[in-house]
DNA sequence: TCTGGGGTCCTAGGACCC
DNA sequence: TCTGGGGTCCTAGGACCC
């Protein structure tokens, strides 16, 4: 049997423990730069507000419902996730993280004992340690498991944990399924199973599985058979496996037109893309960037620029990423556009440790020496916080009326962000 | 005025190889 | 005029997930 441990609503959990006051309101959290919602409490999912609603709508729309409002704070979510992390090692035989508010549990050498008291009892112990209110699914595949799970949190009754090791109940759990619910099935092989009269994933279980597989592909039979109660989809945890590509991108706060400030955000991430490379060991040898013109705004100019460089030996420095991406952002700029996201990808992404270099155009020396600026800049940063140490065009520069002055100034906007209540002791302190 | 960010896998079709 | 068979690799686009 496997569990399926998923927090509930969790952003918002993330919220409510440090501020219990909160434990009745509605709440949001909200997506960089405020912009919409990504996160919703049990209150607001009531009234009827969409995942994704843009907070100025919200506000509109809702001008006196007392809702309250987080803008993101990635570092109290990464902390509280693996505090619950934490406390699921401590009682599962094996645990596979599979994003950052749910887990797999591999529920080996368990037979025999009352598995819904058992997950009852872990609910329990999470929430009691760490504040976070979880539900639990159990089954003997991962589809079932995730079904589980939303039925325990669907339904009070369940108290937390849902079991599904019977024939009858994996049928009746199935039969009263909404078959878009199902993990595997999204919109759009939705709206084409329930074209063909397909509700329910009682429904889904019951075709034919050569028709599946003509239909839907390996992709869709192996969720048909994972239905029926055979595994077939192996989870792939979070730790220590290597990105095979890694995107740093963003919204601006507001539009820009001017290639220098456009080069202070592109140097930004294309700088956090060689950081991570190097916390996986790894290096690139593809540099793409994309500049992109407000979609939402029809009555500008529209431009969706993009542009890619091969390294001829893959590396892993800030100072070659930067410059890489730069050279870039220079060539697919256009003047006259209004911009409002860019971003940087890194592919080609190979370990560090074999590195096949360039038979003539590679120099030991420069690369040795710019992996020695990224290794002092890494250690800087990790012991006085991130963002210490940056290249000269990663700073956002603001120019004064006259022209005389620069100021340095914050990219991303988050007004309403909550302390680092669990990572900086100075969150604490008043003024 | 204001609209998120980061991934994976699969398939089809083309290029190329022997 | 006739024109095989089998395979790999790469890429773009579609679909899904959180």
């Amino acid at each position: 049997m496997v569990g399926l441990v998923d927090c509930d609503n969790f952003f918002c959990s993330c919220e409510r423990v440090f501020r219990p006051d909160l434990a009745k309101t509605p709440l949001v959290v909200l997506s960089n730069n405020d912009g919409c919602v990504v996160a919703r409490s049990r209150e607001v999912k009531a009234m009827g507000i969409p995942e994704g609603m843009p907070y100025y709508q919200l506000k509109e729309k809702y001008p006196d419902s007392g809702i309250v409002a987080f803008s993101s704070n990635y570092a109290l979510y990464a902390d509280m996730s693996a505090r619950v992390i934490s406390i699921l090692r401590g009682e599962a035989p094996d645990v596979i993280q599979y994003s950052i508010d749910e887990a797999f549990l591999i529920l080996e050498g368990m037979e025999g004992l009352d598995l819904h008291k058992w997950g009852e009892g872990l609910c329990r112990k999470v929430q009691k340690c760490t504040g976070m209110p979880v539900s639990l699914g159990i089954a003997s595949t991962n589809t079932l498991a995730k079904m589980a799970s939303k039925y325990a949190k669907k339904y009070p009754g369940y108290n937390k944990c849902c079991v599904i090791s019977t024939e009858e109940q994996r049928q009746k759990a199935l039969s009263l399924f909404p078959v878009g619910d199902v993990w595997g099935i999204g919109r759009r092989i939705r709206r084409k199973l329930e074209y063909i009269g397909v509700n329910t994933a009682y429904d889904f279980a019951s075709l034919q599985k050569d028709y599946v597989r003509r239909r839907f592909h390996v992709t869709g039979e192996r969720t048909w058979k994972e239905l029926q109660g055979i595994p077939c989809i192996e989870i792939e945890g979070l730790e220590g496996v290597s990105k095979k590509t890694i995107v740093t991108s963003r919204s601006f706060p507001e539009m820009i037109r001017e290639l220098d400030d456009l080069r202070s955000h592109v140097a930004n991430y294309a700088a956090r893309c060689a950081l991570k490379l190097r916390r996986q060991n790894s290096v690139c040898a593809v540099v793409t960037a994309f500049i992109q013109s407000n979609h939402f705004r029809e009555d500008l100019e529209q431009y969706d620029g993009s542009g890619y460089h091969s390294f001829s030996t893959p590396t892993n420095t800030t100072n070659e990423i930067v410059e890489c991406a730069i050279r870039i952002l220079d060539y697919i700029f256009r003047k006259g556009i209004w911009y409002k996201r860019a971003g940087i990808m890194v592919s080609g992404i190979t370990p560090a440790n074999a590195i096949q270099p360039d038979l003539f155009e590679y120099c030991p020396e420069r690369r040795r020496r710019f992996s020695e600026v990224s290794a002092a800049i890494d250690r800087i940063n990790s012991r006085m916080g991130a963002d210490t140490v940056v290249l000269g065009t990663q700073q956002y520069r603001e120019r004064s009326e006259d022209g005389k002055s620069i100021k340095f100034v914050n990219a991303i906007r988050r007004a309403m962000k909550s302390p680092d209540y669990s990572t900086r002791l100075g969150a604490f302190v008043v003024g």
